[in-house]
RNA sequence: GGCAGCGUAGCUCAGUCGGUUAGAGCAGUGGAAUCAUAAUCCACGUGUCGGGGGUUCGAUUCCCUCCGCUGCUACCA
């Protein structure tokens, strides 16, 4: 009993997936979101609805730039390539973009133009002078990506200016030690710039109303969203100084617009460039007035863009906005992070290529799908699930009935679909669980498309056991007929429910029925039809064809459960941590802190400063002199700004008083312990 | 330490805006059948819905607290 079905359908809907970064290859994590967008996509058009499925690469930025710089090519070249590469992985899988354009292109210029002048005009622009590193070398002024030094928490050297990859930090370039001008190597100076930013504060009723009084977020992702509100909207800085790839700022000399500025701008450059090509008016999508239904499709990750600045760009311009953003997790493989150095990162084009299986690509559509719900829990990708649930589901469920029917049909019926009528009480079933698919489509809810085609599955082959036509045969052969008759028929409407998700398979069926299915076809309509050859719509993977993908991502597991098991550790896992002895020769409080001392310690020949957070029970004077335990290898933290570089080790007892560790007799320090 | 989220069968997850015996798929055990892709069908689960407390006629669902995990963050044990 499902409403959605007969509820109000929108005369255009525009889909999008969020636009990948041309610096990088199309990975299963942007896949796993393709996947979702593209069934979506496809079942709107099965249903005969005009649905637009538009994406692109975002192409500007600091690390395009960079790339290019190291490959030697320009940046335009740089994204060509990469757009030709993105584009033939997405084919892989049968995402079925209408367009994959580019925000590099003369559209997206004219439409950031356009929204920023729109910006300015509602005096939401204003200018703010902040002081930032430039090479007098170079003439240029660095963005973070361009400046390495020293990090000034871990000490660790040749780090960008925004991260330490060493230590998890981030920090202004400003606060780094020693930097140096990644392109010519010199130490840049501190320079004034003017840079625009967006006042956001001053949108924050609409944006308010635009996300509770609407359903476009989900329900936790709302509630996310609120709470940044709530915590003041700060100004959005728009603006790069120049040389930038991207698009300089009307109005300015040498400023441009940073990357997340054009990027979604994108997915209306791209549908202008789709509706030049194709007869159509961008005005029908994105004009405030029509009634398109615009639906993206994003990770976790940038919600803050799409929520927030994306709608105030959207408002302000007098564009139409989103009515949904589908927002969903992240994409873990064997339950891992996908992490280049553990080799759980597994590219698109190495699983079309290392996968040895013709249908493994509508295997993994299927399988995401599988898994796919509307919230934001991050999903795994995990080998021997994907190995069942493909071969249970696909093969031995849906398969395996499609062949016993259309064999019995062949040897039995000389190869027809025997003229005979269909069983009522399964036609219904049939077509009152359609209405229940189509409700979960609509809601993006895939994981209940899959389990209820499933389901229909388990009920055609429960229906041919129980019927046992091997047996009327012999006694009453029509009764077989009305049998073979409701498989087919209900094969064909299993065809329908899967085509979104795998449209390959479907497409079999479709050349074994000599049909193109429709949403409509789902309902019993075929008798006394000859069929075409008949051949096995699935062949499950082997084990043997997933292991090349799987083989780094399985190992690094294999390591982990060997050292984790009942959460004993081995002796060269303890020898890792190097404790020793050391002098404490000085301790002061820390400034404004209340749990702070700064101490000197000798560490056999080494000083070192260690930051400990003992105040509360030790006074300076208590510990100078003493000897202690020092986990001597730790990463240096910073701490009130003061370098941390080791760890006192100490226990509480049960009054809550933390008690220092001290060896029971003198002994030589920067000893080891151990 | 703070904030947020999560913790439901061996595994992967649904669900519960408080209410009859809490579900699905997979895996497992036993059986049937042979049209079929060693596929199918039938039977089999006393899960303290993380622990404890509270509100209520009634809580897995609401509140508090504790434990555990994840993310962000922090005055690092």
């Amino acid at each position: 009993m499902s409403s959605s079905d007969t509820s109000a359908v929108p005369s255009r809907i525009l889909v999008t997936s969020a636009l990948p970064y041309a610096n990088n290859n199309i990975h299963l994590g942007h896949l796993f979101e393709a996947v979702q967008t593209d069934v979506f996509v496809r079942y709107h058009r099965l249903r005969g609805r005009t649905v637009r499925y538009v994406c692109a690469d975002d192409t500007h930025g600091t690390p395009i730039e960079l790339a290019a710089l190291r490959q030697k090519i320009s940046p335009e070249q740089l994204v060509e390539q990469t757009q030709k590469e993105h584009m033939r992985d997405y084919a892989g899988f049968n995402i079925s973009f209408d367009i994959f354009y580019t925000t590099n292109s003369e559209e997206n210029r004219k439409y950031a133009e356009l929204i920023y002048q729109k910006l300015k005009e509602n005096d939401l622009i204003i200018e703010k002078e902040i002081s930032q590193y430039y090479c007098e070398h170079d003439k240029r002024f660095l963005p973070d990506r361009f400046i390495i030094g020293k990090c000034p928490r871990c000490k660790a050297e040749k780090q960008y200016g925004d991260v330490c990859e060493s230590c998890g930090a981030t920090y202004d370039p400003t606060e780094m030690g020693e930097p140096k001008c990644i392109i010519c190597n010199n130490a840049p100076v501190l320079k004034q710039s003017r840079h625009l930013y967006v006042q956001l504060k001053k949108c924050e009723s609409f944006l308010r109303e635009y996300i509770n009084g609407t359903d476009a977020l989900q329900e936790d992702i709302r509630n996310f969203v609120t709470s940044w509100i709530d915590d003041g909207l700060r100004e959005w800085c728009i603006s790069r100084d120049g040389p930038y790839f991207g698009f300089r700022i009307p109005g300015t000399e040498n400023k441009f617009f940073y990357v997340w500025l054009d990027a979604p701008i994108g997915y209306i450059s791209s549908t202008d460039r789709y509706c030049k090509d194709h007869g159509e008016r961008v005005e029908d999508y994105w004009g405030s007035g029509s009634d398109t239904q615009i639906v993206h499709f994003i990770g976790k990750d940038i919600v803050y863009f799409h929520a927030l600045f994306w709608p105030v760009m959207l408002k302000n311009a007098n564009f139409n906005l989103p009515s949904k953003i589908f927002v969903h997790g992240f994409l873990n493989i064997e339950g891992e992070k996908m992490s280049k150095s553990r080799g759980t990162f597994i590219l698109a084009k190495d699983y079309l290529e290392k996968v040895n299986h013709p249908q493994a690509p509508e295997f993994l559509r299927f399988y995401f799908a599988s898994k796919q719900m509307p919230n934001t829990g991050d999903a795994d990708l995990n080998k021997s699930e994907l190995l069942t649930k493909t071969a249970t589901t696909l093969a031995n469920n849906i398969g395996n009935l499609h062949h016993r029917t259309f064999v019995f049909c062949d040897r039995y019926f000389e190869k027809k679909i025997p003229d005979a009528y269909w069983d009522e009480s399964v036609a219904t079933i049939v077509e009152e669980a359609g209405r229940e698919i189509a409700s979960y489509y609509e809601k993006c809810e895939l994981k209940s498309v899959v389990e209820k085609i499933h389901a229909l599955g388990s009920l055609g082959n429960k229906y041919y056991q129980d019927s046992a036509p091997w047996e009327q045969m012999k006694t009453d052969p029509q009764k077989a007929a009305v049998v073979m008759v409701t498989c087919v028929n209900l094969i064909k409407a299993l065809a329908v429910f899967l085509k979104p998700i795998t449209p390959e398979i479907t497409g079999s069926i479709e050349r074994q029925l000599g049909l193109i299915l429709k949403w409509e076809d789902h309902t019993f309509s075929l008798k006394n039809k000859p069929l075409g050859v008949t051949d096995k719509i699935v062949k499950p993977f082997e084990e043997a064809d997933l292991d090349q993908v799987f083989a780094a991502a399985s190992q690094s597991k294999n390591q982990q459960e060997n050292s984790g098991t009942s959460g004993l550790i081995d002796i060269n896992h303890f020898k890792t941590v190097d404790l020793k002895i050391a002098v404490v020769k000085s301790a002061e409080k820390v400034e404004k802190s209340s749990k702070l001392l700064k101490l000197q310690v000798e560490l056999g020949k080494e000083t070192r400063q260690i930051i400990a957070g003992i105040a509360a029970h030790y006074k300076p004077e208590d510990i100078i002199g003493k000897q202690v335990v020092v986990v001597a290898n730790l990463k240096p933290a910073t701490l009130f700004g003061l370098t941390s570089e080791g760890m006192l080790l100490a226990a509480q007892n049960s009054g809550g008083e933390l008690v220092l560790l001290h060896p029971a007799k003198p002994v030589t320090s920067g000893v080891k312990v151990g």
